[in-house]
DNA sequence: TTTGATCCCATGAAGTGCCATAAGACTGGT
DNA sequence: ACCAGTCTTATGGCACTTCATGGGATCAAA
């Protein structure tokens, strides 16, 4: 992970009492390596997911929109989208954020949680989610990107990051 | 907290019997930054929804559009409806407001006020329509703007400082 | 004197930080 | 290759702080 500049791997993480949970170590230090001790969440557009930003990345996202159009309906609903539903969840130093109930509620999950990688962010969901998830990603990339995968020159063996 | 620049996250408060409600910690904090213990409020172009914001941003949209065109009808009308339609609220030393009872009608409020971030400056309203607001924005910008969330071709993807 | 606003204090709940521990990964040395 | 020691990480518990909110006191205007 040396010089990792995309969140990758699936990690299931536990919710304490408090509602506390760590994030995984990899996706902290990438948080940190961009000077942020936190992370901006939204609802995903995907049902039962949540998506997670460095705040940096969501900021930019408006500002670039803003810059182009500031007053359109557009930009209206977008940035009323972007922070209106965001949750700012600051880590400590033990790399632990809380998740609300309202925000356990929203992704279906109790006890435990699925942090999935997604290059420039990453998901949090449900451990059975996350299995839709991948699976589902998984067949509609077989059927429209078969060649996408094709090794180039020779295979490389390879174990997937995360622990699932 | 730290280094915030934006009002994000909802956040649902109680009004009690005088009237009185807690402005989020968070979006205090930001006021205070800009050395405000005051917010300026105005109806929003959205029904049942009032438009909060620090002194400093109203008057500079207002100075913005003036700059632009300070002869014209559209100004007239925009200082008119800024300047006469506001109420300042002040805050006490334990961060919270009198919504009045003309202002609690507004927004059909009896018992309880959602703020809702939104980027530089905050909305009031009930939490039914916090709910509404927040889907048909989610809603629309999925429509509309599937691509502003999309990854950019060098996301977030940093330089690693020491090795690579 | 009544009403409404402002301030001050009290309290419980939630949030945050700090420390402890256990399991696993990694180290270096032999 | 083996083992001992160290480091990292995930997770639990405890303590302290902050926050939201209610109630009462004070002050002012009507």
């Amino acid at each position: 992970m040396p010089g990792a500049n995309y969140f990758s791997g699936s990690f299931t993480h536990r919710i304490d009492g408090k509602g506390r949970v760590s994030i995984p170590a990899r996706f902290r230090a990438l948080l940190e390596d961009q000077g942020d001790s936190e992370m901006m969440i939204i609802p995903s557009y995907k049902d039962g997911v949540m998506e997670a930003f460095p705040r940096r990345v969501l900021e930019g996202i408006f500002e670039r929109l803003e810059e182009k159009d500031p007053q359109s309906e557009e930009v209206e609903d977008l940035a009323t989208y972007l922070f209106g539903g965001a949750n700012t969840l600051s880590f400590d130093k033990d790399g632990r954020v809380v998740l609300s109930p309202e925000l356990q509620d929203a992704i279906g999950v109790t006890d435990q949680v699925v942090f999935m990688g997604r290059a420039d962010r990453f998901y949090l969901m449900s451990p059975e989610r996350s299995k839709e998830v991948l699976e589902a990603a998984r067949i509609r990339s077989r059927e429209k990107h078969r060649g996408a995968l094709a090794p180039r020159r020779r295979p490389t063996a390879v174990q997937p990051d995360g622990d699932t």
